[in-house]
DNA sequence: GTGGTTTCGCTACGAGTCGTAGCGTAATGG
DNA sequence: CCATTACGCTACGACTCGTAGCGAAACCAC
């Protein structure tokens, strides 16, 4: 048995949850203003009224603040149900663009996933903190639109799987690159031409062409 | 009127052409080996054989560097005509991944791109040397569909633009992502099923599934 | 209270990188 | 031969990094 304060009180003084959010908020600050090469954790600590060495109990390096910093940004993504796949595709991939346009997450989010590429911890923790729960939302899509009778139920669970992934990669794919290296907006025109290609492809989108502004 | 020589030479001692190759695949040495953060000027120029002056002589910095050290690695994209549309986005998309699973290109590529948010000459160069070549293909892959009759030929010249840059994202966005983000290869069997959404979307997809492995 | 434990803010430090300046030398053209 | 430009080398101040050490503060159990 334990007594009241079993396991999360771990005795001592606790960490300061004020310092937390104060540090994740001044990140995204000098993301905004600096961008990710010019940030160091010194002014960070700075910005967020705490001392350097706090930022470094916390956390292993910039790599892994930024993360944190970044991945709030995707708190407020979720999937309303707009009556239709395309409706809700449309809807999803609008709010994914909406965050994207923040300069906070173009400066960062780019930054920690080239980082990733040396770095298998730092992977996985972008994987669970921004990646998963947005795949989440594409598995919650398809299985609206298969109850709706839009898409044929699925048979096989692991095909079933990797169409996910595909989907997946194509969609936060398209807008990425459609916002950091073209460097142009996502909008609703945007949106709603690669709804179309997603849902009938090229050549049934080739009749189906509408005038742009028609909403 | 200008003498033998007119502008290409500008009097004094040229450049060493054979220093510009030795530090570009110097730098993709580094990139190889250490990634793009722990990349240093310095280290580059030791691998290559130079003095460290010789490097900021000829680049900005380490983003300008990088940029025209991966840009050489897309030189070997080409559009080998298959006979139909699918085979040609087929074989051009295995090319990108290809170029993409090399560790110079994870490593550099989405680094400087990150970086280009908040550079807009970065951007720019980045987009001449590396992007637009890319979206080279996309038109001229279109422009061969609708030649063989695949594809509806285009009225709206500027409709048509924005249709190859929507392609385009898509395309290049899918391909970085599964190999960046998700860390899967884009092998064979997912270049085929992303061409079949590519091409038939989403619900004319869903009743020609096959088998993994077929080709 | 009292003692034990952990966090906090602060200062200071060696190590490493950056980008530049200065110098003498090498390679080209007139 | 001379002007011009590129090269290799060295040295430098400025900056950031990540850590160590210290005393004070906040919490728990007794």
């Amino acid at each position: 048995m334990q007594s009241r304060t079993p396991v999360p009180r771990a005795a001592g003084r606790p960490r300061s949850t004020t310092a937390d959010t104060a540090i994740l908020a001044a990140t995204r600050e000098a993301l905004v203003e600096l961008g990710w090469s010019k940030l160091t954790l010194g002014d960070v600590a700075t910005r967020a009224g705490v001392a350097k060495t706090t930022l470094y109990r916390r956390w292993a390096g910039k790599n892994e603040l930024v993360v944190d910093a970044v991945a709030e940004l995707f708190d407020e993504l979720e999937l309303p149900d707009r009556g239709s796949l395309a409706a809700d595709i449309e809807g999803v991939v609008l709010q994914f663009a909406a965050i994207l346009a923040r300069p906070e997450a173009k400066s960062g989010l780019m930054a920690v996933v080239a980082e990733s590429v040396r770095d298998d911890a730092l992977r996985e923790r972008i994987r669970e903190s921004i990646v998963d729960r947005q795949k989440c939302l594409v598995v919650e899509g398809r299985a609206r639109a298969q109850a709706r009778g839009e898409l044929p139920p699925e048979s096989d669970p692991l095909e079933a799987a990797r169409t996910a992934d595909l989907i997946f990669d194509v969609v936060a794919g398209a807008v990425v690159h459609r916002t950091l290296v073209s460097a142009e907006p996502a909008d609703e025109n945007w949106v709603h031409s690669f709804t179309q290609v997603l849902l009938l492809g090229l050549t049934s989108l080739s009749g189906t062409q509408k005038p742009a502004g028609s909403v």
